[in-house]
RNA sequence: UGGGGUGUCGUCCAACGGCAGGACACAUGACUCUGGAUCAUGGUAUCGGGGUUCGAAUCCCUGCACCCCAGCCA
């Protein structure tokens, strides 16, 4: 973390109230140990980033430690792939658990021996109706449940059954080990909820060892329990899961760790649903689950996102229990502010436009310096180099400008970033579509290196790349996975499908970059002046073949919401 | 019409009986060899109705709205 993170003023939240308080009254042997539970079966999205962040980052303030556990109790969605990711992907995101990498599955022995201990106490019991009567007899939202008929059997045959169904004696949903609470519970997770079932599926790393599998009420007070945690902070919709978690604990009479629970992010025009997320790869509307415009951690990754501005964003949204739904512009911010401080300039010209400067010597090159970071002079500098022949933006250019349109236009002289300035004298167009194929300028010697001796100013500068120095690129243009803010807040009864947004990928070919660029590997991240930052893909080839950019995000662009803003005035 | 939660600028988060504040967004201006960055300025909010109090976003009563729960998912 470096000091501007640091210095940053924080919040005193809810948690961070509850463990000061906790401190304060010495509660816990005043100690802070939490944990990151992800289930491995997906991968990790901007919302656990959040959770990663608070969790590491609670430990971390409160000198206390923070555990990576993988609550691996359901084999049958569950992959190794994701393992790898998840841990990959917390340390991407610049944490650290140390020695304490722990999985669900580690337990599996110590939690079937208290599920025995429960089974002797009375406390719980085998039960043998289908999935479909537990679910009748469960009752509803306003009416109470029944007793299961198992529900009296004597401990011994519960003990006899319930070693019966982990020796592998049943088939799959033929018997659950059920606690016995009370089926007449206002809240439903009480009503007798399953504990074990059985699933004769190969575990990710428990292989064939077991056939049973602890459901996540029962297993997860036990993992936190087990491991010490101190505030075991999950999101809101376990909060009428605390009852039980509370009562296992109880009933075991093992350490207690107290769950908090905080509502989960959620950003407009995306989604954070793992199973949405699952079917935008599935039905390969994204490239995979580190596409650069899923909002998941690979994919921000691979997108250009630093570690740095997804820990600011975590603290700047703060922690609260109330749903909400956080402007994706202020993931934008973090991520150009952090950027703004480290990513080297260069020119990129992403649709490319010739000019023939028409009075410079054939032949001539020449190099100027130019500056690879204004905001970090430690950066230092680099040779660009000139010729007769470059290439700029097509968008500063404009035939017949509006009133604030600052850039070139016929007869008009703007400034060539670090080189001349440059007065356009014809434009050729295509005679049958108008379409504009080059324009000839001339350019002042006097002005070398951006300056006059008259000291004449011109309203706009403008980043160019020499024709017979650039290199070719491939960008990668992103918009917003969905074409609405929120989708949950439509009124039209669509799904989240119809907000795909059909235009959130645009590729560019022909790209014209500065030849600084082809030293650079995979993972470069710089800006491309006036236009945005980029990242050099994976997909690139190098050194021989395309160099793909991602565009990360744009610089904030002042003249597009003018022209915007004009635009929609006429 | 059971249970559990939540209502503060457009958005997110503060204020914990004492001047409703910050960030993002938006708008205007300054500056600028990036229409970037930076700086300055501005507008906009306590779900409704009662009550307690010198004083209420905060406490009480009442109503309303929204979210979550009927997996052998987590």
């Amino acid at each position: 973390m470096d000091n501007n993170e640091t210095a940053k003023k924080k919040v005193v939240h809810f948690i961070r109230q509850i463990i000061n308080k906790d401190i304060a009254e010495n509660k816990k042997n005043s100690q802070v140990i939490t944990r990151f539970p992800p289930e491995p079966n997906g991968y990790l999205h901007i919302g656990h980033a959040k959770s990663i962040c608070l969790n590491f980052g609670l430990a971390e303030e409160y000198n206390g430690r923070c555990h990576l556990r993988f609550d691996d109790t359901n084999p049958i969605k569950e992959e190794q792939e994701y393992i790898d990711a998840i841990i990959e992907d917390v340390r991407w995101l610049g944490f650290d658990w140390g020695e304490h990498l722990y999985f669900a599955s580690d337990y599996f022995e110590q939690m079937y021996a208290w599920a025995v201990q429960l089974i002797r106490a009375g406390k719980a019991y085998v039960d043998g109706l289908t999935t479909e009567q537990i679910r009748e007899y469960r009752g509803t939202l306003t009416e109470p449940g029944v007793n299961s008929p198992y529900r009296n059997r004597s401990i011994e045959e519960n003990l006899d059954l319930f070693e019966r169904m982990r020796k592998g004696d049943y088939k799959d949903g033929e018997m659950v080990l059920r606690a016995r609470i009370d089926m007449g519970h206002p809240n439903m997770n009480m009503r007798d909820p399953v504990m074990y079932r059985i699933l004769h599926a190969k575990h990710p790393r428990t292989g064939d060892k077991w056939c049973i599998y602890p459901m996540y009420d029962w297993a997860h007070g036990l993992e936190d329990s087990i491991e010490g945690i101190t505030h075991s902070i999950c999101t809101l919709e376990f909060e009428d899961h605390r009852p039980l978690y509370d009562w296992f604990l109880d009933q075991l009479g093992i350490y207690h760790p107290q769950q908090i629970e905080f509502a989960r992010l959620n950003l407009t025009f995306t989604i954070m649903s793992k199973r949405y997320l699952l079917k935008l790869v599935k039905e390969g509307i994204v490239s995979g689950w580190d596409d650069p415009r899923m909002p998941t951690i690979s994919g921000l990754r691979r997108r250009g996102y630093t570690p740095a501005a997804l820990r600011d964003f975590s603290e700047r949204v703060g922690v609260a229990k109330r749903d909400s739904i956080v402007d994706s512009q202020l993931l934008e911010h973090c991520l150009r502010e952090d950027l703004n401080r480290h990513a080297p300039r260069v020119m990129g010209v992403l649709n490319p436009l010739k000019v023939v400067i028409t009075n410079y010597p054939e032949g001539k090159v020449e190099e100027f310096e130019a500056i690879n970071n204004p905001e970090d002079e430690a950066a230092g500098v680099r040779k660009v180099p000139f010729s007769r022949e470059i290439y700029i933006e097509r968008e500063d250019f404009m035939l017949n400008p509006p009133k604030k349109f600052f850039r070139l236009a016929p007869g008009r002289e703007v400034r060539l970033r670090y080189a001349y300035y440059i007065t356009c004298t014809d434009v050729l167009q295509d005679e049958k579509t108008g379409d504009i194929l080059e324009l000839h300028c001339t350019y002042d010697p006097e002005s070398r290196g951006g300056y006059t001796p008259d000291g004449r100013k011109v309203r706009s500068t403008i980043h160019w790349v020499s024709l017979e120095h650039a290199i070719d690129a491939e960008v990668r243009q992103y918009d917003y996975l969905l074409t609405v803010p929120d989708p949950s807040a439509e009124t039209a009864k669509k799904e989240f499908m119809d907000y795909i947004n059909p235009n959130s990928l645009t590729v560019l070919h022909h790209c014209k970059v500065e030849p600084s660029l082809v030293r650079q590997k995979v993972g470069f991240k710089c800006q491309f002046e006036r236009k945005g930052y980029f990242m050099i893909d994976p997909d690139s080839k190098i050194p021989e073949g395309t160099l793909v950019f991602n565009q990360t995000v744009s610089l904030r662009d002042t003249w597009a919401k003018i022209a915007q803003a004009e635009s929609g005035k006429h």
